[in-house]
DNA sequence: ATAATTTTTTAGACAAGACTAAACTTATTT
DNA sequence: AAATAAGTTTAGTCTTGTCTAAAAAATTAT
């Protein structure tokens, strides 16, 4: 019990971006994530990357080998939905209880993310009744950090006459958001694929019995369940 | 606006945390901090103080005369209770909402301070009813740093067989908070001094119907309204 | 008023985390 | 297979905030 707490607080703040960082990349393209790609990640050099990722090694929280890129341990992928579960939470809570918009959350939750005390999160995940998704429809993880991914797929994926639900977006910028809101596409929207133009891939949907043009960008980042 | 944002924005964790320190040093003993003092609230070396000090009087958030001790400008004050407030609002937050008693609250509240958002803080204060108090009877300043004191004395104060009601403390410690628990001493609870003993200070008071023994030190954390 | 003590400041060092520039590996071309 | 390019690591520097030890100033005691 009073190691299990000692383990809570191992991770300076630095250190706990680096380990969130490496999850999502891990997430989107396998094992394997490069000093490059953690870089761009976090806006940083190179060579930060590479000093920061040995200390993280020597930690035991993800593996390293010269030249080959680094893979999260066990223990470190726990510590890496560790963060993301209190930054998902501190979304639901900004957006429910402190009337955020969904495009407004991101930067305050990435400093509440770093909040050291388990009973504040699990006290928090009471409050809000255990929410499930946070207000992008990303997976919020348990106290295991076990999620279950909903079946979705991207709404540039669908074919003309297909419709579905939103239920996700792959780009969280307050900008994307912002402009999602001005053609009221959000959570739970029903949208209809009206046509799609083959040269350069953009669509023509229907939302809200109105008609819109999006770029295939646009739709490559809304995620559609059907 | 912007200049305003960006003034926000402006300090580090531990500049914070020596603004804090110097503004509550201010208020229980007048202008001219000394060193010493402030190395004794952080918890840190007198010289590290004297360097941190020099930094903050080129910010021009604190007047600073070598060997001559400190005292905060306007503008350092303003920073540091915008600190205080956003320290008691978050602890009304985790008393209220998260079912933390009165002697959990500190070390999360601490971290809690430093989040910055000018948008969470004043949601946070509508979401909670705008409070006056912290869960320790300290009142929470508003936006523009103002608040009013409680007219309010030292348990010690009081003489045989007068009363009144408890209505914070002076010493916020989770020991001496748990202590005051034990004995259902809380804030808005009735106590009346039932006789004082001369030769060391120490209390008998009525307390809940019952006669409890208290020591002169926690007479002299407790204060009272008549 | 001088000596002793306490407080404060300076000087120099250190750790964390970041950076630049250069060296070294690996991957890709030709 | 050698040449080039791209990615990674190393070496050395910088900033922030801390520390110790020694020097200097202020305070207190004799």
């Amino acid at each position: 019990m009073y190691l299990c707490n000692l383990f809570i607080y191992m991770f300076s703040l630095s250190e706990e971006n680096y380990l969130k960082s490496i999850y999502h990349l891990e997430a989107i393209s396998g094992k394997g994530i490069s000093t490059n790609s953690i870089a761009k990640k976090l806006e940083t050099k190179a060579s930060s990357v590479t000093d920061m990722i040995k200390k993280l090694a020597e930690k035991e929280v993800l593996v390293y080998k010269k030249y080959q890129g680094v893979t999260l341990t066990k223990s470190g992928r726990k510590a890496a939905t560790g963060i993301v579960r209190k930054h998902r939470l501190w979304e639901v809570f900004l957006v429910d209880k402190l009337n955020f918009s969904w495009d407004e959350v991101h930067d305050v939750a990435e400093q509440l993310e770093h909040i050291k005390s388990p009973k504040l999160i699990n006290e928090l995940d009471i409050f809000l009744g255990f929410p499930k998704m946070d207000p992008h429809g990303d997976p919020i993880p348990d106290k295991e950090g076990n999620f279950q991914e909903i079946e979705k797929k991207l709404l540039s994926t669908l074919e003309e006459n297909q419709s579905g639900i939103c239920v996700g977006v792959n780009d969280s910028s307050s900008e994307f958001l912002k402009y999602l809101d001005k053609y009221k596409i959000s959570l739970g929207q029903q949208i209809k694929v009206v046509s799609k133009e083959s040269f350069d891939g953009s669509l023509i949907i229907l939302v809200n019995k109105k008609e819109i043009t999006i770029s295939y960008k646009t739709s490559n980042n809304i995620y559609i369940q059907s």
